[in-house]
RNA sequence: GCAGGGGUUGGGGAGUGGUUAAACCCGGCAGACUGUAAAUCUGUUGCCUAUGGCUUCGCAGGUUCGAAUCCUGCCCCCUGCACCA
């Protein structure tokens, strides 16, 4: 597949993965095999899907021969990127950053390949490992000394929180030299000469190419790399070390990429299963389906095309979409969580629950939220509404919603429509007497279980 | 610190004594149409034992038959100015 392009550069910008990049970098990326890094924030414990493309980046660049070190911020962590942040953020604790290092490794293994043989293999590097040790007086002299406070002060994302009165705090404020020095070190100690990232972060990596300029020189007269950017008419002397950076996806409407259900899906099958992974790319809008097989998926050119045609010529097929949603979720889940997603998928958008047995409703319907009652409730006569709202799962938050989207059609109980929240719920409605399964809308369930009688 | 402005239901933002649970927009949810899409249209969007009741308009009191709307105190925010650096 990497024979589509002659090299990465080319590759990323069919994608339209790059946004910006330093001047002569895809000369570098034609001519050499490098290695690159992305530093990954350890804000939660598992990556979403926000940070796919960053991920892809790191394996296309792996599949071209090139070396992709993850950076884990253990230590930049600590401090907190104030870009795209109105306010100072919490601080996290050493635990709570450790943990979310450990999960966000844990999850890079398995789209990079880490075998000890491959001459490019893939590394994850915590920038704990200098950050926390290095001293102040050494980091201020050596590094600090390199950047003038004028500059700092004019990134966008200081200037923000300067207009603000909250300010911002020191803390933060040196957060941009720290990135830089992760550069520096990667550039020193394993010859990393790229580095890439979000467009959002590209202030912050722009320092780091400059702080190696300027301490690394290579050619005397290379200009900054923010330099040569405006005025890139001059032939640039060459830098030593470049970086590329990502656009921040959005869909088709403009929305923040990933919003819709509730927040970003995760990448860790706990939090987000498999399934809706799976129906969170299958239900992508048809503008957007393309743009994301180039983004996240490692199909080729060809197929890519061929789908392309499809959404053009088919769209109601939704080739596309079908395809987008398999390859993600095996990328990230692997073929038993794909199978899951699918069979999930089948029960409920094809089948017909009434036909499904009570163990195969609760193997089906691993996204539906779970309640309880009693057989003695039955026997008092519990409502509907009682069922759904304070022993359900809480798929429904109050009895005004649950009449209300009764009203509107909205529930089906164990596939059929209901109309009557208030009606006394009999043996009848508990699927093999075990199990009912309330339906909201097209896509959430909620199942009620019966309590196994015990005397 | 001084002067002025302001805190309203998820967000924005009306409302300055009485059909105000509170306009309107956005967002959310659901329905229709479709392709489990987008766009569009429709409904809905505080809670409840529901032709009624209860709780909401920064917090706590007060005036009044009646307050989000008036008074008092407190908390927080914004805008000028000053002070410090």
């Amino acid at each position: 597949m990497s024979n589509d392009f002659d090299n990465v550069y080319e590759d990323l910008q069919w994608r339209n993965a790059i946004a910006e990049a330093t001047p002569g970098a895809q000369e570098v990326l034609s001519r050499e095999k490098v290695t690159c890094y992305i530093g990954f924030d350890p804000t939660a414990k598992s990556l979403h899907i926000g940070n796919l493309v960053p991920i892809m980046g790191l394996v296309r660049m792996q599949r071209h021969g090139h070396t992709p070190i993850a950076i884990v911020g253990g230590g930049t962590g600590m401090i907190g990127d104030p870009s795209g942040r109105s306010e100072e953020r919490q601080l996290l604790t050493l635990e709570q950053i450790d943990e979310n290092v450990a999960g966000i490794q844990r999850q890079l293994e398995s789209f990079l390949d880490f075998s000890p043989s491959l001459p490019n293999r893939a590394q994850v590097i915590n920038n704990a490992d200098w950050l926390r040790k290095v001293s102040l007086i050494e980091f201020l002299r050596d590094v600090g000394k390199h950047f003038t406070v004028n500059t700092m002060l004019s990134r966008e994302s200081v200037r923000t929180r300067m207009d603000r009165d909250v300010g911002i705090s020191f803390t933060e404020f040196s957060y941009q030299l720290l990135q830089a020095y992760d550069f520096l070190r990667l550039f020193e100690e394993q010859n990393c000469t790229f580095q890439m990232g979000g467009s959002d972060q590209w202030g912050n990596i722009l320092g780091g190419v400059d702080l190696i300029r300027r301490i690394h020189g290579g050619a005397q007269q290379a200009a900054s790399a923010s330099e040569q950017r405006t005025a890139s008419k001059m032939q640039p002397a060459e830098l030593p070390a470049h970086a590329l950076a990502y656009p921040l996806i959005t869909t088709s409407t403009g929305e923040k990429f990933g919003k819709s259900i509730g927040g970003a899906p995760t990448l860790d099958p706990d939090q987000t299963s498999p399934y809706r992974l799976y129906q969170f790319f299958f239900n992508v809008a048809d503008a957007d389906a393309v743009p994301y097989l180039k983004l996240f998926t490692m199909l080729s050119r060809e197929r890519i095309e061929a789908l392309q045609e499809a959404v053009e010529t088919a769209p109601g097929e939704r080739e596309a979409q079908l395809t987008l949603a398999a390859e993600m979720t095996s990328a990230v889940h692997g073929d038993r969580g794909l199978d899951e997603a699918r069979r999930v998928t089948h029960a409920l958008f094809s089948g017909d629950l009434r036909k499904l047995s009570a163990t195969e409703l609760r193997g089906a319907l691993t996204e539906a939220s779970h309640g309880m009652v009693r057989p003695a409730d039955l026997h008092n006569g519990i409502t509907l509404a009682s069922a759904v709202t304070v022993h359900g799962g809480g798929m429904v938050s109050s009895a005004s919603e649950l009449r209300r989207l009764v009203a509107q059609g909205a529930i089906k109980i164990n596939g059929n429509v209901e109309t009557d929240p208030l009606r006394p719920l009999t043996d009848a409605d508990f699927i093999d007497n075990q199990v009912m399964v309330v339906q909201r809308g097209k896509k959430s369930h909620d199942l009620i279980w019966l309590e196994p009688d015990q005397r």
